[in-house]
DNA sequence: GTCGATGCTGTGTACGCACACAAATATACA
DNA sequence: TGTATATTTGTGTGCGTACACAGCATCGAC
């Protein structure tokens, strides 16, 4: 009744090579220690038969501790980093009787130099895996080298850069979110000629590669189908707020045709609140399912969120890890994840999910 | 260094309860033969404790065979069912491990007899979980309240009905799919006033709930964006090809004006193999990623394909039995795939996945 | 006070594999 | 031939859990 197919173990193997089951595990292995003829006769046997280890087993005896690492910015509470470490959390929670560990160095994503750092420190600690947002193109391409000379896989997640062998790829496609973004705007304003491009530096840094192309499937939408609008850069200081305000009280009243804006990181309510208070009549376009920026979806002062999966990116970048060194799967090297389009009458259903 | 948080296991819990592994076992899993005091005395304990067993080691020790079923309708090679059943034996492979066996019983999509004895020679066998596409929708519903009442619990794929609580569903939104095959032909021929909408019948029946919700969709847009447009039914027989030919020959010369086309199931070479004989001017929209569709898009004689990802949708409906009763995983009930548009330009990416 | 019967509890084994260690064999050299 | 050493092979234990079984106490009936 229950005929349950009887899997072939290492001992079936050992006793059809009339062997022990040391040995076959140690051919399994590349342990050495085994003579060429009985290594031969073994991987023979292993031809014929169709052998796959019982994971089960093989995690509970399994002395080999996993060290991930993942290198994001600070997150603060309710923003957008904190949900990808929770993702990460989750993972870590369920890949526990795995002997998986999970250990966050975390950078100012406004200092290449704290990035520089939080890496230098992550590779002298040779994990097993380090998962970590592509930084500023140059700099991340000479840590990706770094890795595959080392053998260490990594994961992007948030966004990705060409020239690297990335085990995977979790994230957006940021060009298309950026494109989508001037869609939409144009949806709600189709005569729009100038739009306020806003974005968050620090002492003259920005180095958000997701920023940067989702900037330019923006542009892209805006050079083939709006070419007469004008984009108007707004440089924002991310930690002095004092002086964001007087930057954006001189581009309205410099620019007092300005009607649509945009900024292509996750802190939108900062815009939003703003505009609300002194120019409402300007359709805000915003990234990502944060509480302050739903609020602000309710009340219409942000037109549109376009959200990500963080805390899912996050979780499937760790489990790619565990996937492929501990599970032996392929894996899926680019995971698209869906560009949601939020509104008021749709948010309800995102946040339940 | 390696610092592994240790985990707490049932050895912990006895010590600290004061009994010994096999109490705490059997309070664990509710199998009696403890005295009140005991229980509750390790309960307090389980309480203050995070206990969550080591899957590997309970996987491993348990005795329990796990037997899922998948109902679904005969698969011919190369057709959209075999690769459902290839996503399944894929899961059935992952699963082994974990003493899972997989199970599948065939019906004739045209015969609702046959889906009913597929049924209850599934239910008789009182299967942990039965995975299957909703049949017509009172016959289902029938199903759906035995398996309720006995505690077994369901997965939908392929399509949805209102009314039932399955574990999950993995599948399109069919409604929705039906909505955009028409705005993809509407897209190539706006101007469209007739069009002929094919299906598959055999012996007068025709249960599948899919292609029911796919013409709905469809129905929709053109009642709301094209409402002078009109819908011509033909219905063909599913096995006897002969006669189907004379029946659209039939068509096109009492109907000389019809330049567009669609059938709601995955056999759409058949139609456009048709049309590129007789009737090349006619557009077609199809359903799935099958080989002989692909061929027929790259000739043109087909305009779009609508796919959805049979493989993944089954791969998934068994994965989630197994999360939900052996991992003791919360389970995404409603779970839509995407909605891939096939056309020249992109296909080969979809084949190449 | 003996005998079951019953309820409760502890012990022991198996699951399949990884890995340490012991044992056996081969090789080298005196 | 004997001893020391390297190479190859087999054996045994533990991982954490599930579950069978044995042991123990309590109780009632005779």
């Amino acid at each position: 009744m229950n005929a349950m197919p009887i899997k072939i173990k290492i001992k079936d193997i050992a006793e059809k090579a009339g062997v022990s089951a040391g040995t076959v595990d140690r051919v399994l292995h590349n342990r050495g220690n085994v003579s060429k003829e009985t290594k031969k006769k073994v991987l023979e046997i292993l031809e014929q038969i169709h052998y796959t280890p019982n994971l089960s087993a093989s995690a509970l005896a399994s002395k080999k501790t996993f060290v991930f690492y993942s290198v994001i910015p600070n997150c603060e509470p309710g923003g957008y980093w904190k949900m990808v470490e929770v993702g990460l959390r989750r993972a870590e929670q369920e890949l526990s009787d795995f002997k998986v560990l999970l250990k966050i160095n975390y950078f100012d994503q406004y200092d290449s130099a704290s990035f520089i750092r939080a890496m230098d420190e992550t590779l002298k600690n040779a994990p097993d895996g380090i998962l970590f947002p592509p930084f500023q193109k140059q700099i991340t391409l000479d840590y990706t080298r770094q890795m595959e000379e080392l053998g260490i896989p990594y994961v992007f997640i948030d966004s990705k850069i060409e020239g690297a062998r990335p085990l995977a790829y979790y994230g957006q496609d940021s060009f298309q979110s950026g494109y989508l973004g001037a869609k939409l705007l144009f949806t709600q304003k189709p005569d729009l000629h100038k739009i306020a491009v806003f974005s968050f530096f620090h002492s003259g840094e920005m180095h958000s590669n997701q920023v940067s192309l989702r900037m330019e499937g923006f542009q892209s939408y805006v050079g083939k189908f709006k070419k007469d609008c004008e984009l108007v850069r707004v440089p924002l200081d991310a930690y002095e707020w004092d002086q964001n305000e007087r930057i954006m009280e001189n581009l309205f009243s410099e620019n007092p045709d300005v009607e649509g804006a945009v900024l292509f990181s996750s802190r939108s309510y900062v815009i939003a609140d703003f505009l609300e208070k002194h120019h409402h009549h300007v359709t805000l376009i915003g990234y990502d399912l944060l509480e302050k920026n739903v609020a602000c979806l309710r009340k219409n002062t942000i037109a549109y969120l376009i959200a990500q999966r963080p805390e899912e990116q996050a979780y499937r970048g760790i489990k790619a890890f565990s996937d492929s060194l501990i599970f032996k799967k392929q894996i899926q090297p680019i995971n698209f994840a869906p560009i949601d389009i939020l509104t008021q009458e749709n948010i309800d259903f995102y946040l339940k999910f």
